[in-house]
DNA sequence: GACAAATGATACTAAAGCAGTATCATATAT
DNA sequence: ATATATGATACTGCTTTAGTATCATTTGTC
């Protein structure tokens, strides 16, 4: 049972550097100095935040990537959403034979309702407050 | 993401059912005709339960399963430490080289502090409400 | 006592997700 | 030109999930 995944973990702090640079383009190699996390997975998730249009990439010599989007709008469920899939906690469990009173089943109701609830808990946490307490501890 | 994974699922949906048989002895066949889960597997989930001393077995013709704990003390949190292991929602995600100010992470503490929220409400369930509010349902 | 019907114990398997690595192509500042 | 970036893509190893398969043991019934 895990809310977030290394990649998601990785992708966020990253994203809570970069943000930490303002409008100035970071590389991969000061990433990976500041980050330690491994290289080439960061760029592979950095590739990806690129793709979904978070950040914004310039190749070549003094390339990098900044922030596409403002950081208080990007949400932690965005980045669930993109390295972790559906943000669903209660998945279909009777796949082969649905249950055809799931609508109304207790089981997935109390379920259902915790999830909801953590939804809207992480739908509240962005970049810049991340960014924001981070930098207020002297973290990164 | 899944806050309860299948086995978890069917072993609650398996005990609501032998809790709804009060005192009576009941049989994985009768449970299977039921609940539809696959026989091995449902076999296996019992015997698990019974190791754990949830459930009470007897072996034999006529032999089954019955509850071995009262029905408001056997929660959520109890059948997915069981099944899924620890109920810790964020694993440390900096394995290689832990991050020293890990206690003070912010990223970890609204992490955790979700975390702590969704274990109190899934104690607060227990299989004794859940056949309750089938049995309102007529479901099962 | 034989037998059928139940659980106990244990080992195995297939598929999916997680956490990366490796390589080559392409763009660009100097 | 060349060094230094990212882009695209494919591959790998490990763990978890969701089961299946077999054989041993116990017990009620005839």
């Amino acid at each position: 049972m895990k809310l977030i995944t290394r990649n998601t973990d990785y992708a966020i702090r990253a994203l809570i550097y970069i943000c930490g640079r303002k409008n100035k383009i970071t590389s991969v190699s000061e990433l990976v100095a500041k980050t330690k996390i491994p290289r080439p997975f960061l760029r592979k998730l950095l590739q990806i935040l690129n793709k979904k249009g978070i950040l914004r990439s310039s190749k070549g010599q003094k390339g990098g990537f900044m922030l596409a989007a403002e950081p208080q709008e990007i949400f932690l469920t965005d980045l669930i959403r993109i390295f972790q899939g559906s943000l669903k906690l209660n998945e279909c469990l009777f796949k082969k034979e649905p249950c055809v009173k799931k609508s109304i089943c207790p089981l997935n109701k109390v379920i259902r309702d915790i999830e909801e609830d953590v939804l809207k808990k992480l739908k509240a946490i962005n970049v810049a407050s991340l960014a924001f307490k981070f930098r207020k501890l002297g973290i990164n």
